[in-house]
Order: structure tokens, then C-alpha cells, then sequence
DNA sequence: TCTATTTTTTAGACTTGTCTAAAAATAATT
DNA sequence: AATTATTTTTAGACAAGTCTAAAAAATAGA
């Protein structure tokens, strides 16, 4: 069993990994985790002797099968409950991290496999990234962020880079909601931004919106 | 804040003080939370400092107001997330306790008040336990244990004093629910045990039971 | 290659919450 | 009332997790 703190270390170098694909340096951990590199180095030591990871000096970490497998369901537990709670308790998208972030430390594989039934097996979360399955597989869907578009290219609205409540909010402001068909009419060189069609309306985006926005191709 | 340490200490205070209505001692608490004497002085200390009860030297401890409402609202998040998995998630009310004793601690108003809407405001748990208010306040129920019933008194089963995963599958395997009418019978002095009639069903119990069910008298 | 910079680790300290053992206060008994 | 027994508190230690500051290793630059 691991600790709350534990279960985090293994959050954080599970997200870093799927980046990265090499070793995860123990800075990259701390600002992960807005800790000091120190704290890393020593929790880290932990993790080693606990096998869900695998740490030489100077070297960076890499998770274990273990490792990753128990990241994977934290990570599914997190993203269960965020369905949860916007499906069933009417929060909105952007309420829902801090309390997931709680939840997903809750100990009972029943609660969460009747969680998932409860909710007909979901396979992604209210911000489009995908929930792993009990063995901790995700299915990766191929995805674009909207900025690389070209002019006349649409495609499905399936998923935000950044999940912060001020950018979702700045979407539900918009209308721009996740299973949205969008089309790129214009692109303009002078500031990157983009004028859109989405359902029947039209819109510019600035560059910083098309950059975290991403779309699934036509 | 309160840490999940000091949640524990306001909620087995709490309930102490539901029966003994005096200053609750060191080693009340301490045998309640299966912990030593030494650590709930500490501990007792801190939460004095932040004002939840008041502690006087070898005088044992006593809620404040905001003591009494911080515990009661755990008590509600317990009894709450018990009526939760009963109804919506199919878990036995034996299975219930470990997992609420987690979902407790979880920190979000929204959250709670939306599970509470969820199921309809219940007002009592899976073992007939009333839910406290939002301000902390319960219902109290004028019950009676079994055992003090008289022979052909009547009444509606409506709570347990044991909770015991044991103690409540044997319930069910007897077939013993919550809100079923139980007519007492016989009373054998020889060893207090009774023959009761629940629905149309007759059926011999001992003390130890009868002294663990709760009756509302008709 | 040799210094300078950055990254990482170690050493030592602090906090929270716990424990054991001993001291102090209270309660019980003769 | 004096002594014994119990309860409670204090003192000191420990583990987990964090931090700062200093040392060590790795990387980058000249």
C-alpha cells in the first residue's frame, strides 16, 4: 500500500513519462509537483526499495511495471470520478480537479469499479483525456492541437492541454464544447490567430486558445 | 482546516459526548481511537488551541460550539456516503463503513450537498443512524433496544447498536431489516433469549441480538 | 581540457503524530 | 488520613515528509 504522498510521486512521474520516454530527472519531478529537488531525491530512495520504480544517482527514474500500473489507476481512479462528478452531480468542467485529486486517493477497488459501471464505462474524462482500464491501458486516440491546422482542415473538438478553470471557462464562455465540429476558415500570419466555423457560427481564436485546444482530424 | 488526525479525535469526542454528557477523559478517547493516553493528551492540546473544545488538566475534554459542528458535519459526510453506496453503487450495509470512514475526510461543500440532493435528503443511514443537518443538528428518534420490549409489544426495526460486518450479515441471513414490524412473542427467562414474529415469519433470537436492535415502539 | 554552471545528493533541522517510560495528579481503599 | 492504585501528563524518542544549506557529481563553455 502507498502512502498520499507516495501515490503523487507516482502521479507525477507517470504524467512526466508519457512525454519524456527517458529517464525522469528529479528536477523535472519537483517542479511537477511544486516541491524541492531534495524532498525528490529522498522520496525517491522510497519508491526504489518499494520497487514501482527504478533510480540510479544522477540518472533520473524510470517507473517499473509496478510502477506504472499503480500510476495507471490512480490516474483511472482521477478520472472516473471527474466523470462522476460532472455526470452526476452537475458540477462543471472545471470544478471538478481539486475534489478528483482528493478522490482518487480513496482505497476500495469495489467503489471504483461500481463508479464505472455506474457511469456505462466511460473511456475518456470531461476534459477528452482518456481513462486507463483496470490494467492500466489507455487507448490513445490520435489527436491535433487546432493551431496546426491547415486552412479549409475541420475536425472534431476532443480534448484542452490546459485544463486550468480559467481557460475552461473561457471555452463554455465561447461555446466551444468538447464534440464540437470545427472548420479553420482563415489563418493570419501577423498574430496566429484563427477565424473558425464551429456548428454554424463563426469566430476568431487567438493563437493561445488553438494551441491548447485539441482536435480530432476529418 | 482540521488534518485527518484531528477529524478523528473531533469525531470520536463527538460520539462519546452522544453518551456520557460529561467531559470525556483521556482514556475514553483513547480506547475509542485505539491509540495511548499520551498521544490524545498531545493531541488535545493542539485542538484546544484551535478552539474546538476546551481542556482542562486531568479534567477531561469538552466540545465548542464549533467543535460539536465540525464533528457533526463528518458524521454527516460518513452517514451520507453510506446512504450513497448502499443505493446508488450496490454495496451491502456491511460493506459500507471502511469506505465512508475515507470519504469523510473528502473536502468539498459542493460535493457533499450534491450527494445529499442525489438521494433525496435521506435523513437516516444504512444502519438507521440519523444524518446531522447542515448546521450540525440530528433528529433523534425515540428508539428501544429489543431486549426491552415486553411480551406481545410491537415495533418497527430501526436501527443496530453493534455495526459489525458480523454482526449485520447475520441480520441478513435471518432475514432482518430495517423497517420491518418485529412482535415479541415469548420471553425465555432462562436464558433472555425471545421468539419473535417479523412479517409472517416466526423465529427464536438471543439476548445478544435482542440487545442490539433498535425498535421504535407502535 | 579545465573551469564555471547547473543538477543532484547529502547532512542536519523541523513538524506532525505517534510511542514508551517515568513523573505527577487524582481517585480509591483500608 | 495515609497508602495504594489508577489516570493523566510530561519527557524523550522515532518515522514520515519536508525544508535549507552545503557538498558532490554531471554538464556546458571557453
Amino acid at each position: 500500500m502507498f502512502t498520499l504522498s507516495e501515490e503523487n510521486y507516482l502521479k507525477a512521474i507517470y504524467h512526466l513519462e508519457l512525454v519524456s520516454d527517458k529517464g525522469i530527472s528529479t528536477n523535472a519531478i519537483a517542479e511537477q509537483l511544486e516541491t524541492k529537488a531534495s524532498s525528490v531525491s529522498d522520496m525517491v530512495k522510497k519508491l526504489s526499495d518499494k520497487n514501482v520504480l527504478v533510480y540510479k544517482k544522477y540518472k533520473g527514474v524510470k517507473l517499473t511495471d509496478l510502477g506504472k500500473h499503480t500510476a495507471a489507476n490512480i490516474v483511472r481512479k482521477h478520472r472516473l470520478w471527474e466523470v462522476f462528478l460532472v455526470e452526476k452531480l452537475n458540477f462543471s468542467w472545471d470544478e471538478v480537479h481539486d475534489v478528483a485529486e482528493q478522490l482518487e486517493h480513496i482505497k476500495s477497488p469495489k467503489l471504483i469499479n461500481q463508479i464505472d459501471a455506474l457511469l456505462g464505462f466511460p473511456t475518456h474524462d470531461p476534459h477528452g483525456d482518456p481513462i486507463p482500464d483496470k490494467d492500466g491501458n489507455i487507448k490513445i486516440i490520435e489527436k491535433s492541437l487546432l493551431s496546426t491546422l491547415s486552412i479549409n482542415e475541420s475536425g472534431i473538438c476532443v480534448g484542452v492541454d490546459d485544463s486550468s478553470s480559467e481557460f475552461l471557462q473561457f471555452l463554455d464562455k465561447k461555446g466551444i464544447t468538447l464534440g464540437h465540429q470545427i472548420i479553420v476558415l482563415e489563418k493570419e500570419d501577423f498574430d496566429n490567430s484563427l477565424s473558425i466555423q464551429i456548428g454554424d457560427r463563426k469566430m476568431s481564436i487567438s493563437n493561445k486558445i488553438a494551441n491548447n485546444l485539441y482536435i480530432r482530424k476529418l
